[in-house]
DNA sequence: AGTCTAATTTTAAGTCGCAAACTAAGGTTC
DNA sequence: GAACCTTAGTTTGCGACTTAAAATTAGACT
C-alpha cells in the first residue's frame, strides 16, 4: 500500500533523477533556477550538479546576465552525451531513427516489410539499427539504448512479450530475437499508441499538462492514458484499448469479433465502410489514407460523404466522453493520421458532440487539442524511452534497470 | 515527470509509514518478518519500530516460538490507539459510525433527512459524531478524525468542495460549514463511491490486488478505479463516472440529459423502467430496492421479467468489458445493493456478456467477484480515509496534511 | 551448567541535505 | 578608481539517517 523507499543513497539518486530531469524538459537553467525549481537546497544542487558535470551527461550552456550580480551560469543536458534510436513496427514497415540526447533527427531509413514474421523483423531491426548509426557518423558505442514502438500489447517482464494480433505475433520474444540477430543495445519495447502518447507528452500537444488522454484513430482506434505525469498501463500492459469499447450496444460487427465496437465505426476502416453502406458503392481506390482525404473533400459536395462525416463526428465524440467521464483528465490530444484528418475540418462538432456526451463537470476541465506529430510519433516516441530510463537514474546508462515500468 | 523527495528526513517518515502500514495490512508481525516484508535491515526496523511503540502506535502482541531460537515477539498496530468516525452521506438520510483503529466497529447512528440542504446536514453530522462518541463513552479528544462520503464529486483542496447535483448541492463547502457548527475534528470529505471502492480494497473482495475496478450498481451507477494501490481521482477527483459512458450510440435518455448512458439501462431505476415499458405496467409498489427483489424472484416466472434481467446482463457486460479494455484491471468487484442483487443470480450470465465485449487478452486477466460489504460500505470506506492519513506519515495524528490526495 | 540457534539491539561507519558562512563576479557610487 | 552593493555559487560544520557487523538476549536441548 505505502510506497516504498529505503536508504539514504536512494535519495541521491532520486534528487539526481529530479535535477536532470527538470533540465532536459524546461531547458537551460541556472543553478539557482533549478534550486527553486526544484525545491532543494543550493548547495545539494551545486553538489548533485558538479557531479553531473563530471559525468558529461550537463554542460555549461553560457551565461545570463543578472541585475547587478554575478551572472548566473546557465546548464543544460549534453546532447552529445549518447544517442538513442527509435524503431516503429508498423503493419507494412518499420521505420527506425536516431537522435541525439536531445531527440534531434540525425539519421532515419524505411523498410517495407511484407511478411513480418518476428525472426526476420528482429533481424531488419537489428541491421537497420547499425545502418542508421553508421549513415550519422558516430561510434556505437555511443547508442544509449534502443526503443521499439510495436502495434500491439506488451507484457513487461525480464524480457518483453509481444502480442500483436494485426500482425500475426503471438506471444513473441522480441528482446531474445534482436539479441540473437547481434544487437547488444538495452532495448526498450513498448505498445506503439503509449510511444505516441509519449511523444505527445514530452514534445507536443500534452506538454505542461499531467492528465491526459492521447486519442489515437489512424486504421485501427487507439489510446495513451497518462495519469499524474505517467503513462498508464493497467495490470498487465494492455490498458487503454479505446477502440473496442462498446459504444452502440449490438451495433456494426467490429474486426474484433464483438458488435458495435467505437473502432467499427470511428476507425478508418469502419468509416469507409459506412460510406460505402450509405452511398452503395465504393470510393474511387487508393489507399485508405488517401481514400479518406477524398472523402473528407467530396463533404463539401455530397450530402452523403457530408452526413458520415457528421455521424462520424458524433460517435467519436461520445467514445471522447467515456474517456472524460471516466479518466477525468484535463486535456484531450487528437491523434492518428485520420484522427488529425478529422480534427482539422471538424474539430468543432466533434467537440460539441463531447459535450453532448460527457458531464458537465468534467467536461469543464478539459481542452482538446490535435497532436502535433504525424507519421514520426511512434519513433520518436519509442526513442523517448532509453532517454526516460537515463533520466529516471540509471546512473550507469548503459546498464539500464529491468525497465523503466518496474521502477 | 519525475517525483520529487528531498531531505533525509522525508526518508524516516517514509520508513516509518511503510512499517506501520505492513502491520496495519498483514497483521501482526515479528520484527524479523518486518524486516523482511519491508525490506529495511533489521536495525533499523528495531529503531522505528522503537519509536512507534513509544508514541503508543503499535502494541507488543504475543510471542510465538521460532525452531530452536529466541522467540519472536508479535507487533501490531494499537487498535486503542485511537478512534476514527465514516460518515456516509445519502440522499435520503445520513449514517454515522465510530470505529477503533482497527475498523472494529463501536457505536453507530441513522437519521433521515428530508430536505437535506448543506447547513443542517453539517449540523446533523457535527452533532452525531458527538453523539457517537458519548454513546461508545469514549473521550471526544481520541477521535483521529472523521471522514465523509458523499454523493457527487469533491474537489479537493484547502478546503473539499462539494458538488452534487442529486441532493442539489453545488459548490458546497462541507468543511467549513461542519466547522462552523462546531465541528474540530480532521476532516477528510470523498465521494462515496471512491470510499466504498476504499473500503472493498482494505477489508473485501479487492484485498491483495493492485488494479482493480469496484464497479457500483444502485439506483445510479459509478466506479471507483484502483490503479497501482491507490483509488484514481484524475485531474479534477471526478474520474469513473462510469453511469455515463454512453454504451448505446442514440438510445434511451438518461437523467444525466444524455442518450444511451449505462445508468439508463442497469441502474435500478433504468432496469425498472425498462421492464414497466415492456410489461405496460408497473410492478408491484415498495420502494426501489425491493421492487428490483420482486423482479428478480419474478424471473423465476416471468418470461418479461427474466427478458428484462438477461438485457441487464447484456449490457452490464459490455459496460464492465468497457472498464475491462480501458483499464486492465487484474478484478472487477460489483458492488452496490443491485448489483450485489443482479450478481447474486446473474453472474454467469455478466461474465458472459463481459467475455463477448471484452478483448481477450485484458479479460484473460481479470476475476470477477461480487462486493463483500453492504450498506455499511460507504460509511467504513469513508472511516478508512482518516486512518490512512495516519497510516501515511502523519507523525501528528490530529494535525494531518491537507490531504492524503495531495501527497 | 553449558551449548546452540535465532531474534533483537547496540555500535561504529559512511551518506546525505541543509543552514550559514564564504567566495566569485559583476555593477554602482562618489 | 576604490569602496560598496548585489546576486550566484561553493565550502564547512552539523544533525539525521540507514546499514553492516558485533554484541546481547531468550528460549530449547543436552
Amino acid at each position: 500500500m505505502a510506497p516504498k523507499r529505503t536508504t539514504v543513497r536512494d535519495l541521491r539518486r532520486q534528487n539526481r533523477a529530479t535535477l536532470l530531469s527538470t533540465l532536459f524538459f524546461d531547458g537551460p537553467l541556472s543553478r539557482y533556477e533549478l534550486s527553486r525549481l526544484s525545491g532543494l537546497s543550493a548547495a545539494t544542487v551545486s553538489n548533485v550538479t558538479a557531479e553531473l558535470v563530471e559525468d558529461g551527461l550537463v554542460v555549461e550552456a553560457g551565461s545570463v546576465d543578472s541585475d547587478g550580480g554575478r551572472p548566473r551560469v546557465l546548464l543544460r543536458v549534453n546532447p552529445a552525451f549518447g544517442h538513442v534510436v527509435g524503431v516503429d513496427v508498423g503493419e507494412t514497415g518499420i521505420k527506425v531513427e536516431l537522435f541525439d540526447l536531445a531527440l534531434t533527427q540525425l539519421a532515419a531509413r524505411d523498410h517495407a516489410l511484407s511478411p513480418s514474421s518476428p525472426g526476420p523483423v528482429a533481424s531488419l531491426i537489428a541491421s537497420s539499427v547499425r545502418e542508421v548509426v553508421a549513415a550519422a557518423g558516430i561510434p556505437v558505442s555511443t547508442v544509449l539504448g534502443v526503443g521499439i514502438g510495436v502495434p500491439g500489447t506488451v507484457e513487461q517482464g525480464a524480457s518483453a512479450v509481444v502480442h500483436a494480433p494485426t500482425i500475426g505475433w503471438d506471444g513473441v520474444r522480441l528482446e531474445e530475437l534482436i539479441r540473437a540477430a547481434g544487437g547488444t543495445w538495452p532495448l526498450y519495447v513498448e505498445n506503439g499508441a503509449k510511444t505516441q502518447g509519449q511523444a505527445e507528452m514530452w514534445f507536443g500537444a500534452g506538454r505542461g499538462a499531467r492528465h491526459v488522454v492521447i486519442a489515437l484513430i489512424g486504421s485501427g482506434v487507439g489510446a495513451a492514458v497518462v495519469t499524474d505525469g505517467g503513462v498508464y498501463r493497467g495490470a498487465t500492459s494492455s490498458a487503454g484499448e479505446w477502440g473496442h469499447t462498446t459504444i452502440a450496444y449490438g451495433g456494426r460487427p467490429c474486426r474484433c469479433g464483438a458488435l458495435g465496437c467505437l473502432e467499427a465505426y470511428v476507425g478508418a476502416e469502419g468509416i469507409l465502410d459506412r460510406y460505402r453502406k450509405a452511398r452503395g458503392r465504393n470510393l474511387s481506390g487508393g489507399d485508405e489514407q488517401s481514400t479518406v482525404a477524398a472523402l473528407i473533400t467530396a463533404a463539401e459536395h455530397s450530402r452523403t460523404a457530408a452526413r458520415v462525416l457528421d455521424e462520424t463526428a458524433g460517435y467519436l465524440g461520445a467514445g471522447i466522453a467515456n474517456l472524460v467521464n471516466l479518466f477525468n483528465p484535463e486535456r484531450i490530444v487528437l491523434g492518428g493520421w485520420a484522427g488529425l484528418a478529422l480534427g482539422a475540418h471538424q474539430l468543432d462538432r466533434i467537440v460539441a458532440a463531447t459535450r453532448a456526451h460527457a458531464l458537465r463537470h468534467p467536461f469543464d476541465q478539459i481542452s482538446i487539442r490535435l497532436g502535433h506529430f504525424g507519421p514520426d510519433a511512434v519513433a520518436v516516441g519509442a526513442a523517448t524511452l532509453p532517454v526516460g530510463a537515463l533520466l529516471e537514474g540509471a546512473s550507469d546508462p548503459r546498464k539500464p534497470a529491468p525497465h523503466p515500468n518496474i521502477a
